[in-house]
DNA sequence: TTACTTGCAAAGCCTTTGCAGTAAA
DNA sequence: TTTACTGCAAAGGCTTTGCAAGTAA
């Protein structure tokens, strides 16, 4: 769930304000790792982030980029996306969705899906404890894949 | 979902067929990997699976177990768990279930819910291309943790 | 000025790989 | 006997951390 250009001073705005309510302070580095991240709706990795952002910042460092990720992703800003790779995907924290994963080329799209976000859980998970979030992952081979391969794996 | 030691022998018996249907040796290792994944509902990461094999086999190589589930998962014998975390948590491919994840320690539970199982996902998603699976992840605060801690982290 | 951030470099952790010996088929 | 599998050791990849310099507040 990216931002369009034209959203993104208003919404850096909004950024600006929830880091220093979570007391963190507004640095260069930080504006500029929450635009890309809010420019881009591939959920990169911290590794995809940090190519784009020096282009911006040639001196900026992988770590920072690392643990500028952690540090959003411990206040809720945004979010580390839960896959089975090794890589660690992240993505602005907006709107409720779920995900949508290509198991041929990895690709993470978002998608909505209301009456899932509204239905009821089985009372035996309300009675496990408290409820916070709930993300439906669905994985399958999207088309631009079903057409390179004839017989895509599972 | 776990198999009681009741239904273990014919588990296993199953296992070994789709071993062999797969072109799979069935050595010692192998079966006693999965044999203790199986008796396991808590979502083990390879190290804590390979500590518990070390009981029964004392020279097992963690790369062996590593090596092992690497293999079972390509071919469907087994599922990596998708979790945020670093370490990968593996379980046993039965029935179809979800994730209930407690954000403070992390235990990992499985639960049905039919209803989404049957629900029509939506078009933009049928349209995106061939759907395999889906699962839901419910992230939240068990029973446990709530009652030691006053305020539980969010 | 003070405390938080950054960049650098190094370390850390989890996982994978090459190789020679071993065992399943 | 043939070829896949295992154990060992080492390497690899992603991520985190210590420290001194830099910078937001």
């Amino acid at each position: 769930m990216p931002t369009t250009p034209q959203n993104m001073e208003e919404h850096l705005a909004l950024f600006e304000q929830a880091c220093r309510a979570a007391g963190l302070r507004v640095t260069h580095q930080r504006l500029q790792v929450y635009r890309q991240l809010a420019l881009l709706d591939t959920h990169p990795t911290a590794e995809i982030l940090h190519q784009e952002l020096r282009k911006k910042i040639p001196t900026i460092s992988l770590d920072t980029v690392y643990r500028t990720l952690a540090t959003f992703a411990a206040h809720g800003l945004i979010n580390k996306v839960e896959t089975i790779e090794s890589q660690a995907r992240f993505e602005v924290a907006l709107m409720r969705h779920h995900h949508l994963i290509c198991s041929s080329c990895k690709t993470i799209m978002d998608f909505q899906w209301q009456s899932v976000d509204d239905a009821l859980l089985p009372s035996e998970v309300s009675a496990w404890g408290r409820i916070d979030t709930r993300s439906v992952v669905v994985y399958g081979i999207c088309h631009t894949c079903l057409q390179q391969t004839p017989l895509p794996g599972k």
